[in-house]
DNA sequence: GTGATTATTTATCAATTGTTAAAGGATGCC
DNA sequence: GGCATCCTTTAACAATTGATAAATAATCAC
């Protein structure tokens, strides 16, 4: 679980004791494509972390399959709005291409921000930097139209598209799979 | 400046001492309509909490003004994508209707943060709340057209159409105030 | 491999939204 | 009060996106 290690000590540098605890609290999984890591109701009580592969959060809109956000490798997947308010969701997180994820046992988590403010610190910090994220992908949903977003994305994760189905990347642009390929033939 | 202290117990509670020190570097402004708070190109320094009237983030987009985000009473407003990473913000702070802010200097916030880990428990939780509003929003510009976002906005805000000039909603809805228009008569 | 299933593209038409321009209202300054 | 400025609506047309259906391509299970 280095690669975990490594991701954490980007944010901010941790001693032995801190990254013991927090290994302590995680739990590698080897998933293969198309499973659930979290179904669609649950309260969310895990934070991951993709170490390889990549997942998706989605949910249901009338019925249609939507793509809220991707995670590939060196990324951490949650949501936030149950995380963070322990309500439950009604978004599920599902594997996309076969993964190996480590699973943070978030309520223990939370026990360790009260013994180790460094800890509590360190997943601020990451919360924030995914925050910042999530108002700049606001920003280019506002004021991008579809084709612009989908040149943005191809240049933000040029593999993205050799790894995912096109019909999750077009509600995760906001727009219809039709739609999506459509533009694709008119940018060639 | 006690509406601060009520919103910032509303999160958790605060003895006197951590009351007192955010008072103290914090500082009442009194703003007109149309005063810019904070202007495009500056670093983030501040958090502002709004105790009266209304502000909003805006930024120009092909030399197109774009609101981002409103303000009103009881909220906390801030950039945060500059505010996290302390690089300069392409975005402003402008007041819509004469207002009462209250400036949190975040240098000084950040500061205390080390001396206090309940402080820094505060705000984590204060700006996990504006993730999780953030997300509700992305999802909304995601997944539902100008007519349903502008319903939802009546929905959420409704004094904000008495409050604020149609031009800076019809931004915020990511359509053009014409667009806006035209719904706004297809409703009636 | 073969057949079944799933994913993607293409086509057609409808609905929505954008663009530009002009007209009507509202507001503020002197 | 009157003029200038700014805000909002309306209209006409163009561009984009959605909806539905059908055709083609790719993938998976056996």
């Amino acid at each position: 679980m280095n690669a975990l290690l490594t991701y954490f000590q980007h944010f901010q540098v941790l001693n032995k004791e801190y990254q013991d605890q927090l290994l302590a609290i995680s739990k590698l999984q080897h998933l293969k494509k198309n499973e659930i890591l979290q179904p669609i109701g649950h309260t969310c009580k895990t934070i991951y972390f993709v170490q390889k592969g990549i997942a998706r959060i989605f949910y249901y809109k009338d019925g249609i399959d939507i793509t809220e956000c991707f995670a590939a490798e060196n990324h951490i997947i949650a949501r936030v709005e149950s995380l963070f308010t322990q309500r439950p969701s009604q978004k599920g997180i599902q594997i996309i291409e076969a993964a190996e994820i480590i699973a943070i046992n978030a309520t223990q988590l939370f026990a360790l921000y009260d013994q180790y403010p460094a800890i509590e610190r360190l997943f601020r910090k990451i919360f924030e930097q995914g925050y910042v994220e999530t108002v700049n992908r606001l920003e280019s949903l506002q004021f991008y139209n579809a084709e612009e977003r989908y040149l943005n994305l191809l240049h933000e994760m040029p593999d993205l598209l050799q790894r995912v189905p096109l019909k999750y990347i077009a509600s995760y642009l906001g727009i219809t799979q039709v739609s999506l390929s459509r533009i694709r033939s008119s940018i060639k």
